[in-house]
RNA sequence: GGCGAGGUAGCUCAGCCGGUUAGAGCGCAGCACUCAUAAUGCUGAGGCCGCGAGUUCGAGUCUCGCCCUCGCUACCA
């Protein structure tokens, strides 16, 4: 989407941050850091753009981690909302307006927009039976209930899924299921839901998706993925029953909330309507508006098929012109995790680093995730900064402001006649706005601040050949020519890099008495004309050294060995004798194996137990050829109930061994042990 | 297993509506320079463009098959 079709407002939002916890680089790197620049841009060149986000502060989660520190839910959401705000200003991410989803215009907001999808006839109602606490008297949400995974026997195990082994789980799969609220044991209860049915607009959303073909190749085609898959798309429940949340507006709806996944992008909306009133409706209901909305790559599917399909039911709305998402950003090699500690926070960087959020800035904009998945590392961190930022862009402006205050106490001298290689300089000055603005337009960060980082540069390469240093003894017009030109790429820079390097921007301007100037402008070449005044000026970028590098990889490697410390199961309440010996555990040979056909982890194994052969459906072909394992020695658990798995009847259970790092090793017994023996 | 996205120099990544000798930054090796946070500039080495077929006068660039990574999904009792 580029700015070639000059609409006349941009609406431009930020996927709003869950309000359970901080941000960390690889939320700024994906969606604030981008959306903030393209901003930036689009307001340096004077468009109309509301810039929108907020933290989304419903859903079961937060519900949870307020039971677990014993506070409010509500206490959880005002400190997170406070310390991600503080966070996102301290980066110069600067949004018109960062609301949140427990204000009262939201409730409102996405209960009418709710109230009109029904009165329109969009919902199907569906009961279905669902866990409910008698103790506490209300149903419980998948993540409210624990038990036993069926997986790997984790006792601690959610409805969703299973935080050990890190399966997908529902809540009618958990053994010994235990209400989170009371602790009680849950009872199956009906329960009444609001559902959207979308298969009746997967025409209208593939007409939609497919009017969209220029947009990025992970967005389109997981799109189309979706639209293209087997069962096509389901119907959704738009409710859940919570009591955190927006009340459903209707009668029958006692305790029973909105789905976070139907209110959160509605808080776009909200927000706006917050920020500018009644005119609200030219930011979403005007097809002369742009909506950008910048995304990570697990909200494609939201923000690309089911908001616009929210739209579409409602009416009147605009929908998404443009969905940047961004892959995601490793950290060190692993994936960045919450719950083991493996990020950058926000917060913590600026401790660290206090005053050089640009470096992050810069750093996460060079590195950002745009085609695929990248990888985040201190030391490229250190190199961006020192080689790059210091070396290349601090050290070129501070050669100018240090050479105008020696030869010319900061008064922009009068250029002489300008030569062949003087005009490339300045012709390079005029053509990078719209290098620059091209790429922007089109979502290309990096090759847009790399175009940012060739201005510099060049201004060393000129400085190098001309070296006014030489020159200023023995031919003072020319040195007067030279610096001249010096001082216009300089000038340039305070200007382009606001977008990118907006604090160091801001410094470099007041270095130079400069005002912001408008991006159209910035075409004229005399920024600076002789005899402005510039100031001495400062360093723009600090270096940072190897030990403070070293100090944050150290922080990692303490998180690395307290997850490896934390990763053995933990023990399982004490059995009886009795438990034990209703388990019928025998020695058996697995005499045939093949692989399940259209699946990836299962193999049909027939075991022989002596007294009868077994046909058994197992989950390990992941680490076991079919051929290898013929004549194996195997724990079986002989008297499980049969059950069918991928249609073959599996009659028992292969004992394994589960080690820390996820591999299977088979449960063994002596070479010499006869099969059918009995195991206790 | 299905679907999607990737696999290009030591590292991080561009390039791909097919077209002469495949690019950038960092790192590395030389050289030059000293105004500058020992910063800068120049030059150079370094690439079976995942593997194998095919289409074409011509393929990182299109088609098919396979391998690997990531995501969604099915599956593990």
């Amino acid at each position: 989407m580029s700015l070639m079709q000059d609409p006349k407002r941009y609406t431009v939002t930020a996927a709003l941050p869950y309000a359970n916890g901080p941000v960390h680089i690889g939320h700024l790197a994906g969606c604030y850091l981008p959306a903030d620049i393209y901003v930036r841009f689009l307001r340096q060149n004077q468009k109309d753009v509301k810039f929108i986000c907020g933290t989304d502060e419903h859903g079961a989660a937060i519900n949870i981690k307020a039971q677990k520190e014993g506070i409010s839910p509500q206490e959880v959401v005002d400190r997170y909302h406070g310390i991600i705000d503080q966070a996102f200003k301290d980066f110069g991410i600067d949004f018109d307006i960062f609301s949140r989803t427990s204000k009262e215009v939201h409730h409102k907001t996405a209960q009418d927009f709710f109230l009109k999808l029904h009165e329109q006839g969009a919902f199907e109602e569906q009961t279905t039976e669902q866990y409910f606490d008698p103790e506490a008297q209300q149903f419980l949400a998948d993540r409210f209930i624990v038990g036993q995974c069926p997986n790997c026997g984790f006792e601690e195990a959610y409805g969703d899924q299973c935080e050990n082994c890190g399966s997908t789980l529902s809540a009618n799969e958990l053994i010994n299921p235990k209400s989170r609220l009371s602790g009680s044991a849950p009872v199956k209860k009906e329960t009444k839901h609001w559902f959207l049915p979308l298969n009746h607009l997967s025409g209208k959303i593939r007409n939609y998706i497919q009017a969209h073909k220029n947009w990025k190749p992970n967005v389109y085609g997981q799109c189309m993925s979706w639209l293209d898959s087997g069962d096509g798309l389901q119907a959704r429940s738009m409710t859940r029953d919570l009591d955190w949340g927006i009340q459903v507006p209707l009668k029958d709806a006692e305790g029973k909330v909105l789905y976070v996944w139907f209110d959160a992008p509605i808080g776009y909306i909200s927000a706006t309507k917050e920020l500018v009133g009644d005119d609200w409706t030219k930011y979403w209901q005007s097809d002369d508006t742009q909506l950008v909305h910048f995304i990570g790559k697990d909200n494609i599917v939201f923000h690309c098929i089911i908001f616009p399909a929210l739209l579409m039911e409602h009416g009147g709305y605009h929908l998404p012109d443009a969905v940047p998402a961004n892959e995601f950003l490793n950290l060190e090699g692993q994936k960045i995790s919450t719950s083991r500690n493996w990020a950058v926070w926000l917060h913590e960087y600026l401790e660290d680093f206090p005053n050089q959020q640009d470096a992050l800035r810069y750093a996460l904009c060079a590195n950002a995730p745009e085609t695929k998945d990248n990888d985040f590392t201190w030391k490229d961190f250190q190199s961006r900064n020192n080689n790059e930022l210091v070396a290349i862009l601090g050290n070129f402006v501070n050669r100018v402001l240090v050479l105008m205050q020696k030869y010319y106490q900061g008064k922009i001298p009068a250029p002489d006649t300008l030569q062949a290689q003087d005009q490339e300089v300045l012709q390079n000055l005029t053509q990078a706005p719209n290098l620059i603005g091209e790429a922007l337009g089109k979502f290309r960060f990096r090759e847009a601040q790399t175009a940012l980082m060739q201005l510099a540069r060049a201004g060393n390469k000129y400085l190098a050949e001309e070296e006014p240093w030489k020159s200023v003894k023995t031919n003072p017009e020319r040195t007067q020519t030279v610096m001249y030109v010096a001082a216009q790429v300089a000038a340039q820079l305070s200007q382009l890099m606001e977008p990118f390097l907006p604090h160091s921007a801001a410094k470099l301007r007041t270095y130079l008495n400069l005002p912001l100037l408008n991006w159209g402008q910035l075409e004229q070449q005399e920024l600076l004309i002789p005899g402005h005044t510039v100031e001495k000026g400062a360093l723009l970028f600090q270096k940072i050294e190897d030990a403070a590098i070293e100090a944050q990889r150290e922080k990692l490697e303490a998180s690395r060995k307290a997850n490896a410390a934390a990763q053995y199961a933990p023990s399982k309440e004490p059995a009886s004798f009795d438990d034990f010996t209703k388990m019928d555990l025998r020695v058996g040979e697995i005499t045939q194996a093949q692989k399940v056909p259209k699946t990836s982890k299962l193999l049909k194994l027939e075991v022989n137990l002596g007294f009868e052969k077994r046909t058994i459906v197992s989950g390990i072909s992941q680490f076991f050829n079919p051929d290898e394992i013929i004549g194996q020695k195997v724990v079986v658990l002989a008297n499980l109930k049969p059950r069918k798995i991928k249609g073959i009847a599996s009659e028992g259970m292969i004992l394994m061994a589960d080690d820390r790092s996820g591999n299977l090793h088979f449960a063994t017994v002596a070479k010499e042990a006869e099969v059918g023996s009995t195991i206790s």
